[in-house]
DNA sequence: CGTTGTGAATTAGTTCACAGCA
DNA sequence: TGCTGTGAACTAATTCACAACG
């Protein structure tokens, strides 16, 4: 609903790339043209690498091989080299990767030297939970704003924050530069909070109400929904109980048996 | 870093498929087979449409079309139906999808007619929203118990269910038949808890604690990880600054001025 | 007709495998 | 010698485009 929506954009698709811009400027994979080519799916690994890195460093290692890194990561060390390889070339061969050098360049490719200045929409069970991490996790996402409807609310400080109407939130959050707002709003109010957010300059949103937002296309919007991942998971319990059920003739107890074999789950890529 | 892991199995890639299994039964695409075919991003898909389509029920609506379901659920229509090929054909040429049939086919599809009772440990901020929204979202996953190492939380209350302490993981769990175990401790005890709910029989896992966790490959697991979120929208948020400062000189504020331009941003893939 | 269902084409992401360098 | 960085090969996912059909 809320459907002024047009899925198929203009562009007649496999046209573009690094297209739609003058066709002067030859060339150049600066900084910011890299950036655009990092894949979305390493994106989220590198975030996984930093912490990584982080927990390594404060551990005292300083350098590290691909295929540590990448067993600490749960992945394989071709995909992390490969993800690596997309912001530079930091490593030597023969011995590994600085740490330090990789914490520094990974926080510049995902911005994290900038400050993001973050508001929270909806304090309720969650939103409150959110807003007591009090400074989003990692450093660098101060909690600059907090917004509900709740009468009582207005005014008491959660996290040290008061929380304000959300009739505010776009005098507020531009005021504030708000950078990115996390919606935690029963799902019927989420699209109306997404609009103000929107009007209000934000330009990224993290959406843990259960509804499909409806945005411009230039604003990035990332959601975490308890439910699809609950059911995610169902369908592979059935799955599971499905195949037990198919070949129930075989070893059974045998399989369950040796369950010492460890592999790390390549939990990085948000599939497998 | 527990790492006893072993990334590259045994198989050779681009060998197997549907193989594994005897060369007799000849081809069953049975219901189990053809779950096994869906693909990973379709069924994190299913459970969108899913919510989407029972809003629609509610609302009264029996009938509806490709190009409506995609824009309501924010993804293109041929990807939709692609997605809905996977489970079956219930659709009429010409008429669309009838919302009833649909919404059967997918729970089914999901294991949603299965109950499956979830254990969630460490109740602190998270835990205690996660236990309160008492029985998880959508039905049929019930809280069956919590667990935490605090002693002032041991038999309080949450949610109505009573916290037990960590150690009792395996008994009952095993005892509860608890089948999800959704995790929501410091991140320093994840492992941990991950390892005793493993041996209690636990399949599958949600992990909001930000590490990487190391399992048998048999088990299925999930992360949702505030920090990695926020770090994608900090990437996006830096490109589009860099963007910005590169061609500095065109219209500035005429892009931002068409703020009106909605287009459903494809959220239900994880990515875009 | 209008809409589904799906092969074929395309694009994105992963893994292999090895040249190249410290 | 050992490990990185990366082109090439492969696999997964998406999109196109149209035949099939109620």
């Amino acid at each position: 609903m809320t459907a002024q929506r047009n899925e198929g954009r203009t562009a007649p698709a496999g046209s573009s790339e690094t297209v739609a811009q003058d066709s002067l400027a030859p060339e150049v994979p600066s900084a910011r043209e890299r950036a655009r080519a990092i894949p979305e799916a390493a994106v989220a690994r590198l975030a996984v690498y930093l912490r990584v890195l982080s927990t390594m460093a404060e551990q005292g290692v300083t350098t590290i091989s691909s295929e540590e890194l990448a067993a600490a990561a749960g992945v394989n060390s071709a995909k992390l080299r490969k993800d690596l390889s997309y912001i530079g070339s930091y490593g030597t061969r023969g011995v590994g990767y600085d740490v330090e050098v990789l914490v520094d360049q990974i926080e510049r490719i995902l911005g994290l030297t900038r400050k993001h200045s973050v508001a929270v929409v909806g304090i309720g069970n969650l939103g409150h939970a959110l807003a007591n991490y009090g400074g989003f996790p990692g450093r660098g996402f101060p909690v600059a704003a907090l917004f509900d409807v709740d009468p009582d609310l207005m005014g008491v400080p959660v996290g040290g924050i008061p929380v304000e109407h959300v009739d505010d939130i776009p005098t507020v959050c531009a005021e504030r530069e708000v950078t990115i707002g996390v919606i935690a709003t029963p799902p019927a109010a989420a699209q109306l909070v997404c609009d103000r957010l929107v009007s209000a300059g934000v330009q990224c949103i993290l959406n843990f109400a259960p509804v499909v937002l409806q945005v411009p296309d230039d604003i990035e919007v990332r959601k975490v929904d308890l439910a699809v991942e609950m059911q995610i998971l169902s369908f592979h319990v059935a799955r599971r109980a499905d195949e037990a059920t198919e070949h129930e003739a075989s070893a059974d107890a045998a399989t369950r048996a040796n369950g010492a074999r460890v592999a790390a789950a390549d939990q990085v890529g948000v599939r497998r």
